[in-house]
DNA sequence: AGGTAATTTCGACAATAATCGAAATAGGGA
DNA sequence: TCCCTATTTCGATTATTGTCGAAATTACCT
């Protein structure tokens, strides 16, 4: 993974709105959830919530598949696993990150 | 981990400057690099510089430490880890995500 | 075709962030 | 004490982001 995608990713993910909205997705597992839910879930205007949304698709942290006129959305595992990855290897090359990390995870 | 806080940290390295900034520093280990070592290596003025640095450290990812005249920075492994932690706990707790990440950083 | 619910786009404004030079400060050493 | 080097603070400017209502769009159903 490029640094510069990262980056992205990570201010993608940086902000509470985000970072709330991500959560909410992750939580709903792969069944993901309709924009609306999510809408109601979090309180925020739609024209608000489209927004952060579509910062969350442009970065492939979230993928979205129409069903009807409901949009269904979902956290994309991958592209947060990729991130983690890169943050445990990029960042935590030397050893003395990644062992706590396993740990957390495990 | 308060969600707020881990946002923060996650705005703090979404930016490709600080990222690379925080990269550096740990890729110098526990010794840590002086300012003006970081300054050479990432080309950029001394004021911007010391800008994004107190960003890192307000978040808790950078420590900083004197030595008479010049400050010693370091990456700050339990913040990072945490913060994976919380990446890898609260956003991928339905282990879709976290046997990946732990394939990743094993 | 016309209606309706779900979602996005537009446009404007307020708020925050990034940038960088010049001046200020901190901490020794001569 | 005076100077010198390392780093930060200040201040101003530009750029990006967040917010949200109103209008447009999409996709279906009758």
């Amino acid at each position: 993974m490029k640094l510069e995608k990262a980056a992205s990713q990570l201010e993608a993910l940086g902000n509470p709105t985000r970072l709330q909205l991500y959560r909410v997705l992750v939580r709903a597992g792969d069944d993901g959830l309709p924009v609306g839910s999510v809408q109601e879930k979090l309180d925020v205007p739609a024209s608000t919530l489209s927004h952060h949304l579509k910062r969350l698709v442009d970065t492939g942290l979230v993928t979205q598949e129409r069903q009807a006129t409901t949009l269904i959305c979902r956290a994309n595992y991958p592209g947060m696993s990729a991130l983690i990855g890169y943050l445990a290897d990029e960042c935590c090359a030397d050893a003395k990150c990644a062992p706590a990390v396993k740990e957390e995870i495990a």
